[in-house]
DNA sequence: AAAAAAGGCAACCGCGGTCAT
DNA sequence: AATGACCGCGGTTGCCTTTTT
């Protein structure tokens, strides 16, 4: 027993015996499957004795969420996903598993690895904590509004592809057309009027379900059916005139505001200047003394992800607005 | 080409809460 | 009410792969 009286063995005597740990062969897989898939989950330590396996149940359980479940999504966050992550560790910190409820197909302990792998590595190029206040402005300031910039430029791009495919017009034509008609406006991220919070940053409870167990996987990101849901449920949404879109008078969404509504509209240039000012701006100046020596921290694995932390770092010293 | 370092990720561990007896 | 088993969460570890030197 330890101090606080619990048992430090299980008293379990299967688990007296020897278990096996580490990797899961493809045979214990077989057999996990196997016998969920006809007596379902739940009580894993007597369901990995019944199921002839020498793990424990805390070990079944594991494969089984973040492995062998057939909802499980596979491949890379998307940039929706990246997006969705950072804003709501932003608002719930380290809390995993409420943040994986919102991103459906995604295990905690992937967004956990994604957080501490990509996450963290940013905060280490820019010599900071990454829970220290100057790189939740870097997050909150630069990054997520640029993933917000990609991730439409990609809707854009699809876009154009679609209606290229789908009709007779030329390809200049349509590409002029899809930049001022689509959907896509919705994305449109306005740096001036700072009007980011109104569309995105919106986590929405009918479009998320925390509740993922037996809804299948969709290709099309969360966020992006969220972003499409204006056609479905147009009396969320007023004001829009032919194909205008004005952010800032035309979105209305009161209604439906979610708990977890993000508030991206109080930011003005008098926020930014109280930002730089807390932060003495010398971490632009480090960043931009790093650009020009060889052990430039941007040096290390520059990607398309990290060069365009430096364009933004680089365009914010040169004109000191975003 | 080989060694070292870094990255990525699956799996484990301890803790606290809940449930069942 | 007390106890032990189970469950789920967040932190951490360790191994395999990839990148860098």
């Amino acid at each position: 027993m330890d101090e606080k009286g619990r048992t430090l063995k299980n008293n379990n005597m299967e688990d007296e015996m020897d278990l096996k740990r580490g990797p899961w062969t493809a045979e214990e897989d077989f057999k996990l499957m196997n016998y969920i898939a006809t007596h379902g989950e739940g009580r894993w330590n007597s369901l990995s004795r019944c199921a002839g396996l020498q793990r424990t149940g805390k070990s079944c359980r594991l494969r089984w969420l973040n492995y062998l479940r057939p909802d499980v999504r596979r491949g890379n966050i998307t940039l929706e996903e990246q997006l969705l992550i950072l804003e709501l560790h932003s608002r719930w910190g380290n809390r995993w598993s409420k943040i994986a409820q919102y991103l459906p197909g995604r295990t905690d302990n992937e967004i956990k690895n994604y957080w501490r792998t990509r996450v963290q590595k940013h905060a280490k190029q820019l010599k900071c904590d990454v829970n220290s206040q100057q790189f939740k402005d870097t997050m909150k300031y630069l990054w997520m509004p640029r993933l917000v910039e990609r991730i439409q430029s990609a809707s854009a791009a699809a876009t154009v592809a679609t209606t290229t495919k789908t009709t007779t017009t030329t390809g200049s034509a349509a590409t002029s057309s899809s930049n001022t008609t689509s959907n896509n406006q919705f994305m449109t991220y306005d740096y001036n009027n700072n009007s980011m919070g109104q569309q995105f940053g919106v986590v929405n409870n009918d479009y998320i379900t925390p509740d993922n167990s037996n809804v299948a996987v969709s290709p099309m990101s969360d966020l992006t059916e969220y972003y499409s849901a204006q056609n479905t449920y147009p009396e969320y949404y007023s004001g829009q005139v032919g194909n205008n879109y004005y952010p800032d008078q035309d979105l209305v969404v009161p209604q439906i505001l979610p708990d977890n509504y993000l508030d991206y509209s109080g930011l003005l240039d008098e926020d930014l200047a109280v930002m730089q000012e807390q932060s003495n701006l010398n971490w632009f100046e480090d960043i931009n003394g790093a650009t020009s020596s060889s052990d430039s921290l941007w040096n290390i694995g520059e990607s398309d992800e990290d060069l365009w932390f430096l364009q933004d770092q680089q365009q914010f010293n040169n004109n000191g607005n975003f």
